[in-house]
DNA sequence: AGCACGCCGACT
DNA sequence: GTCGGCGTGCTC
């Protein structure tokens, strides 16, 4: 009798959707086949490196015609719970399964010529690392320490700990300073009692807030925890990976990518900032790691915590409909005051400078007199200005300058934006993100009639010589990613600014995130409106999020005794829900607002969503793309009541030069129709392309699920 | 996605 | 005569 060969199934990070068949000889390879295993193989004719999900002793292909594993990495399998959720993300972001899977795996370990040496390579790198292994107690908060309102809260995560492994999804939802981190760091100390339990953190952006990094090591300084970013070197990376996959680190703090590493013994997950949208991959195949991390807490029974001062309306939901637990923090741990909210009318004349004032900018500029007065006054007393604008490139929504019109879409509830002359036709029009219609730019307002049309938030980009002009002796320091990359990087510049060597601060939203100011007088926010009305119907619940997280910046360093600073917010629309939740500090008002506007024009999270993205050489061409796929689907009876699709939409912001790019709204309220309408659309323009480029029109096309920004 | 194979235009 | 354009098909 002949033995019965072993064949295993292998993925590769290439677009196919299938897996191809090899032959095991584990005589060679010197063990057994598992799920789970990296390998190099044979692929025409080179050579590349998949991971093994399923092993049996037959093939649907032809047996002879098998090539064999080459080498097998000096690992173990990656845990069960991981290619469960790998295989669930590769179905519901509609990816091949190697697309999902080994994107996930550090480059070190994607290198077969060096899988003999580096076992050594890690142990000489673990040795150096124990040496230098630095301890401190910086921001360490026992639990006898904390406030009676963060002793509660610890005592109803901890309720249900006892009972055995299940899943729980809890929210714990408190203003900035309310001491989030302590409790959740508190709730971990608990889980970490079991000595193999490992626990996972995901933050939005660590290399902004390296303090995070030092305080849980403080609360764990007999754990082993590793760090896992983009920022984090290669090498550091793949060794990081491997302590976390083999059980070794108990404690993984990173970044969205880190919610995909294998984790055989994860007892616990806490998202900070859950609402943030760093959690969306926006490259590749584009994942929520806060959704995928739900997923796995709930496939694992384990709990996961979800924490924010403004949660996504998502989980605010969930968490009000008792679908999540419910964990309120609204006391201020360090007794920092809230800092007071001023609109500036930009409407109003009493604002604005009259020609000859003193102190008026010699061009025009976005500052109005009031709050070049209330920066003048913050600059006298020593303290330190922010003023925060938005990055550029935004589609811009036209305004009357007159009335409150705004340019609407006529067939949905969004705003149409502008499309410079060339884009769709050679003048320039109007265009809703959402449904595709194309409207023609009124000459006149259509409510009052007034000419003077103008697009929202313009002109930002001279800010900065305008402050300069504004206040010559002042310490202007400008931070954006372009700035950050240039100089030695955010941490640098927050240097700076701690040190207290910068007067005014303009920068982007990076710089109300995470960092921790001391002497912050003063936060101004000046092109508020283009976020307030823009194509985006998230760009309100986005603008809001960040607001109150500046006002948060801006209210730390308060005392008891001294005022929490101020924010000046520049609009034409006081009056907006925004403005008015955020003057009451009404997070919950605003987002139970939001629930009911979104309700009423059946948007997420009442629909689910998927984007089609197409780019290709022309916008015509494009478009045509999506109109074809959109005929293929009515063709085949797909477009029902229960599943729209809309036309495709030009996309204003050309990336590349000689790229152009268009989109496709479908819309549905049934989650599994979504679900098989992508799966035909992969279906079909995988059929007619190579990779991801159709081959009759060479458009490069990607599906998005549940997108964020439209 | 890569990469080779394959069949038609302007060039050392 | 060939170098090379990218259309098409395959990878266990």
């Amino acid at each position: 009798m002949t033995l019965k060969p072993i064949v295993v199934q292998v993925v590769l990070d290439k677009p196919l959707a299938q897996g191809f068949d090899y032959l095991w000889d584990a005589e060679k390879l010197g063990k057994l086949p598992e799920v789970g295993c990296l390998v190099e193989v044979p692929f025409g004719r080179s050579s590349g490196v998949g991971v093994v999900i399923r092993v049996s002793d037959h093939s649907a292909f032809e047996m002879d015609k098998l090539k064999s594993i080459s080498q097998l990495a000096p690992l173990p399998s990656l845990d069960p719970g991981l290619l469960r959720m790998m295989n669930f993300a590769s179905q519901y972001y509609v990816h091949a399964l190697g697309e999902t899977i080994l994107p996930a795996i550090p480059q070190m370990w994607k290198k077969p010529d060096e899988w003999g040496k580096i076992v050594k390579k890690i142990e000489a790198a673990e040795k150096k690392q124990g040496l230098d292994k630095e301890t401190t107690s910086e921001g360490f908060i026992s639990k006898e320490q904390l406030n009676s309102g963060q002793k509660k809260a610890l005592q109803d995560l901890l309720l249900d700990e006892k009972s055995g492994k299940k899943f729980r999804a809890i929210l714990l939802q408190g203003q900035t300073g309310s001491g989030k981190t302590a409790v959740f760091l508190n709730w971990l100390a608990s889980i970490l009692e079991d000595a193999n339990a490992q626990v996972l953190i995901l933050v939005p952006e660590i290399n902004l807030t390296p303090q995070l990094e030092r305080r849980v090591r403080a609360y764990f300084p007999d754990k082993k925890m590793v760090v896992l970013h983009s920022d984090v070197s290669e090498k550091k990376r793949g060794i990081a990976w491997f302590e976390a996959m083999t059980g070794k680190a108990k404690i993984i703090l990173g970044t969205r990518l880190a919610a995909l590493t294998p984790l055989p013994n994860l007892s616990a997950i806490v998202v900070d900032e859950e609402h943030d949208s760093s959690y969306k991959q926006q490259d590749g195949i584009r994942y929520s790691a806060r959704d995928l991390a739900i997923w796995r807490a709930h496939d694992l029974h384990i709990p996961i915590l979800l924490s924010s001062a403004t949660p996504s309306l998502e989980t605010w939901i969930a968490a009000q409909s008792s679908r999540y637990e419910y964990i309120r923090l609204d006391q201020r741990a360090q007794g920092a005051n809230l800092p007071k909210v001023n609109l500036i009318n930009t409407r109003d004349p009493q604002h604005q400078f009259s020609p000859g004032d003193l102190g008026a900018p010699t061009q025009k500029s976005l500052i109005t007199k009031t709050l070049a007065q209330a920066i003048t006054k913050n600059l006298a007393t020593k303290k330190q200005s922010l003023i925060l604008i938005n990055r550029r490139g935004y589609a811009p929504v036209l305004s009357c300058s007159a009335c409150q019109w705004l340019s609407r879409c006529t067939q949905c509830s969004t705003y149409a934006v502008m499309h410079k002359a060339g884009a769709l036709g050679n003048r320039p029009v109007l265009s809703c993100h959402h449904c595709g219609l194309v409207q023609q730019i009124p000459r006149f307002c259509p409510d009052c009639g007034n000419a003077d049309l103008k697009t929202l938030g313009h002109g930002t980009q001279k800010l900065e010589d305008a402050i300069e002009d504004m206040w010559p002796q002042a310490r202007v320091l400008r931070v954006d990613t372009d700035s950050t990359k240039k100089s030695k990087g955010a941490e640098a510049l927050f240097q700076e600014i701690h040190n207290g060597n910068v007067d005014i601060i303009v920068g982007t939203q990076m710089i109300a995130k995470g960092h921790d100011y001391q002497n912050i007088g003063l936060v101004a926010v000046l092109d508020a409106d283009s976020r307030l009305f823009s194509a985006d119907f998230r760009a309100a619940e986005r603008l809001f999020a960040q607001l109150v997280q500046v006002a948060g910046r801006a209210g730390r360093a308060g005392t008891e005794l001294e005022a929490g600073g101020e924010i000046y917010i520049e609009t034409q629309y006081p009056e907006s829900p925004v403005f008015q939740y955020l003057l009451r500090h009404d997070v919950d008002g605003f987002l139970a607002f939001t629930a009911r506007e979104r309700e009423e024009a059946k948007l997420p999270p009442n629909s689910y969503q998927a984007l089609i993205h197409a780019e290709g050489k022309n916008l015509e061409k494009a478009i045509q793309f999506l109109l074809e796929l959109k005929s293929v689907l009515k063709a085949r009876g797909l477009i029902t009541k229960e599943l729209k699709v809309y036309d495709p939409v030009a996309k204003p912001v050309m990336r590349v030069a000689g790229s152009e790019r268009a989109q496709l709204v479908i819309e549905s309220q049934n989650r599994k129709a979504l679900q098989e309408v992508l799966e035909v659309v992969d279906q079909e323009l995988r059929q007619h392309s190579q990779g991801r480029i159709s081959k009759a029109s060479r458009i490069r096309w990607l599906i998005e699920r549940d997108p964020i920004t439209i």
